[in-house]
DNA sequence: GGGTTAGGGT
């Protein structure tokens, strides 16, 4: 994330007694203004109502438009209104109901929890949890939104309102809001399946429906069920599908609070543009010539489109003569968007939105900038380059970004008045009954498209030009559908049989995930080794691998390494492939990255390739900032991919070799330079993804029989070995296997032989055969 | 012979 490379430690104050004054002065001031803005936002006025909601219902569904301040003020009302308390002092809500949930017999989780929590004896009382935890998608969110609040209490951060995110902890004993991770909050629910040590969770941006998001929601209706009337759910989203949550959760109530938007003004193409890409650069240089300061925010849908579109734009750019470049001229060939509609007037504040009218006479004011600055922005690109996106542009310039949706959510530009909408995106799927993910170019959802408009107008009137049609906008999906309904549930499904939910297929979804997806899950967990026949949790296997923080088959890789003494490099590669990846392969420059690429190739595959950029990295001065930096830049590689490569690494060397619980306790040997311990561990954790070389140069996946081919990027593409195993298939053009490593067929029935054990002459010799074994 | 949207983990 752009944001986290930047947040810098907050630089601790030399108070001397001279400057004391001053500086509660200042303070004061501060608090003061903070104040004043606190009771401005839309949240303040509805602050009562809320709590008065609460205080009747058990799950509050609160639509709180963009601007209407609830991330921030909702859990301080909560606190205020003493749903978060230091223990013993009584509560606006009576702790009578404390102990319905244990009344009310073990339900769904005791079990493991027994075998589990740190407390041993079952329940843990939860009427001491007294904390209020506010789960967000994204750490940034977490953090940042946390030191905001921390502010605005006049606390320090960490002390009564604190955040956790993996990797860090920012909490204490005192601590009463807490700000976290979805995901986090989840890894919590494994070892304290009641959530005891809150008292409120709020769950915000629900409407992005994560993984985390959807199974948290399950998971806590079971809660509810079992806590009684000493917890208290609510649900934040930012758009009107209110409904749905209510329609879940029993006796629930919605409430509305509008936002703070500036309104933004629609436009639509007249006619369906044939060429998006050509359509976006087009509509860009008419903004540029005809609109008013602001710069223009563009939505395509990968790296490889942006950097063309860069091209194209900087090429366009140059051909232009200089007047021209600052006129109307450079529209000739665009037509833009010219049917119009209003929409998001309901979301302006003040006069009630305002309109088409408004909007002009507002970004009327100020002359039209001559240079067009093109700046690029997506997940992958070098943070120094992201920067530059958030730079102010110099006056008499606008600039142009070019952005995945990464612009969407997770970074918001400063100075975006004019939108432009492709109306596509690049979207992951996933083929359960191939068990194969998929990744293609697909129209946005309605909900997308307005989120999209919506950053046209958050620091004044806007306006977003979408490529398409009207009609088509009401064609589109209203929206996306939720990731668990299109992902891998490996990891899911095996927390929640550590949580002692055993009918995975019976499990209280908000939107159910396709059957055959859950049934994968269930007989790659079965080949793993982390169910027994009865679908119950192993203790050997599946209770460890639902503690290791890492796809359950990479996991499974970490457990044999442990026994085949390389847990060293073992960690390395898991902790890199965890990570996203760190290989950065412009295309203008293919010839230096491949050139640089060598030094770490390795001929045994991209595993251990994976380990010799790993190492290359660890060898370095860790407090050198500097030479870190260089070696990445030199070598292609993403710093922040390795970045958190080495933190993960960290925390798996950490709970692997720490004594057992909370750690696993196992040995963490070196092989040292010896490939052969590691490649018989991959293949023990990676053996469902094993394949065999086709006469035509092509693979068959042993246990699928299904034909792949290795990917572009794969070192093994031109050795080509007989047999090996792969990370993932992707099927983009064709169905791909990325990320292989070379192996002896021999090894499968003997690494394996649950899976392989009554075929293994048909397996080695390369027959499709363990796919009965399933 | 040819290519990786965005998030997230005790």
């Amino acid at each position: 994330m752009a944001n986290t490379e930047h947040e810098k430690p907050r630089p601790k104050k030399q108070r001397r007694s001279g400057e004391l004054r001053e500086n509660d002065a200042a303070a004061a001031e501060r608090r003061r203004r903070i104040d004043a803005e606190r009771r401005q936002l839309p949240a303040w006025a509805a602050r009562d109502k809320l709590l008065a909601l609460l205080q009747q219902h058990r799950t509050l569904v609160l639509v709180g438009e963009t601007g209407s301040g609830k991330t921030t003020q909702i859990p301080q009302f909560l606190l205020a209104a003493k749903f978060g308390k230091s223990s013993g002092s009584k509560g606006a809500v009576p702790d009578d109901g404390a102990d319905e949930g244990a009344a009310a017999g073990p339900g769904p989780g005791s079990a493991r929890t027994a075998a589990t929590a740190p407390a041993a004896g079952g329940h843990r009382a939860y009427g001491g949890g007294q904390c209020i935890a506010v789960t967000q998608p994204r750490r940034v969110a977490a953090m940042t939104v946390a030191r905001r609040v921390a502010e605005e209490m006049g606390t320090k951060i960490g002390q009564q309102v604190g955040y956790a995110i993996r990797f860090e902890d920012v909490t204490s004993p005192a601590t009463r809001i807490k700000y976290m991770t979805d995901g986090l909050l989840l890894r919590e629910a494994l070892v304290d399946p009641l959530l005891s040590r809150y008292r409120v969770v709020v769950i915000d941006e629900a409407h992005e429906r994560t993984v985390h998001t959807d199974v948290l929601l399950g998971l806590i209706k079971g809660v509810q069920a079992r806590r009684g009337d000493d917890f208290r759910l609510v649900v934040m989203s930012a758009t009107l599908d209110a409904a749905r949550f209510v329609d879940y959760f029993p006796g629930a109530v919605a409430a509305l609070v509008r936002g703070r938007q500036f309104p933004v003004q629609v436009l639509y193409t007249a006619r369906p543009e044939d060429n998006y890409l050509d359509a976006a650069i087009n509509a860009t240089l008419q903004v540029h010539g005809e609109e008013p300061e602001g710069d223009v925010l563009v939505f395509l849908t990968g790296q490889d489109e942006i950097d063309s579109a860069e091209r194209l734009l900087k090429d366009r750019l140059s051909s232009l003569p200089a007047a021209a470049r600052m006129a109307g001229v450079v529209g000739a060939a665009a037509e833009l968007p010219g049917e119009e509609a209003a929409e998001g007037g309901g979301g302006g504040v003040e006069g009630g939105g305002g309109g088409p009218a408004a909007a002009e006479a507002a970004a009327a004011v100020g002359g039209r900038p001559r240079e067009l600055l093109v700046l690029p922005i997506y997940a992958a690109l070098p943070p120094e380059q992201q920067m530059k996106v958030f730079e102010p542009a110099p006056p008499g310039t606008r600039k142009a970004i070019l952005a995945t949706n990464i612009a969407e959510t997770s970074i918001t530009i400063p100075g975006v008045r004019y939108v432009i909408d492709t109306g596509h995106v690049k979207a992951r799927d996933y083929n359960a009954k191939l068990g194969l993910e998929s990744l293609a170019v697909v129209p946005v959802s309605q909900a997308q498209a307005r989120q999209r408009s919506g950053r046209a107008g958050r620091e004044g009137p806007g306006k977003a030009y979408r490529l398409y049609t009207e009609a088509d906008f009401s064609q589109l999906a209203a929206t996306t559908p939720p990731e668990i309904t299109r992902c891998n549930l490996a990891s899911v499904v095996l927390q929640l049989k550590a949580m002692g939910i055993d009918d995975v297929l019976g499990f209280d979804f908000m939107d159910p995930p396709p059957r055959t997806a859950i049934l994968r899950s269930l007989e790659l967990l079965f080949a793993l080794g982390a169910l027994d026949n009865s679908g119950k949790l192993t203790e050997e296997v599946g209770l460890r691998l639902s503690r290791l923080p890492v796809d359950p088959m990479f996991g499974r890789v970490l457990l044999a390494a442990a026994e085949l003494g390389c847990g060293v490099e073992a960690l390395a590669v898991v902790a890199m492939v965890s990570a996203d990846n760190v290989f950065h392969t412009p295309r203008q420059k293919e010839a230096e990255w491949r050139a640089a690429r060598l030094k770490f190739l390795s001929r045994e595959g991209d595993h251990l390739t994976l380990l010799n950029v790993f190492r290359g990295f660890m060898e370095l001065p860790k407090e050198s900032h500097k030479a870190r930096t260089g070696w990445c830049s030199d070598n292609f590689i993403n710093i922040r991919a390795l970045r958190k490569a080495e933190d993960i690494y960290t925390q798996l060397v950490r709970f692997m070799g720490h004594p057992c619980p909370p750690g696993l306790g196992l040995p963490l040997a070196t092989c040292g330079d010896e490939t052969t311990p590691l490649r018989r561990a991959l293949t023990a954790g990676l053996f469902p993804h094993a394949a065999r070389l086709q006469p035509d140069g092509s693979y068959r996946v042993i246990a699928t029989g299904r034909q792949v081919f290795l990917h572009p990027s794969s070192v093994l593409l031109e050795r080509k070995p007989d047999c090996l195993v792969f990370n993932e298939l992707m099927h983009t053009t064709r169905t791909y296997a990325r990320d292989a490593t070379a192996i002896e067929a021999r090894w499968l029935p003997e690494l394996a032989p649950a899976f392989f054990a009554a075929k293994a002459s048909a397996a080695t010799a390369g027959v499709s055969a363990a796919g009965a074994a399933r």
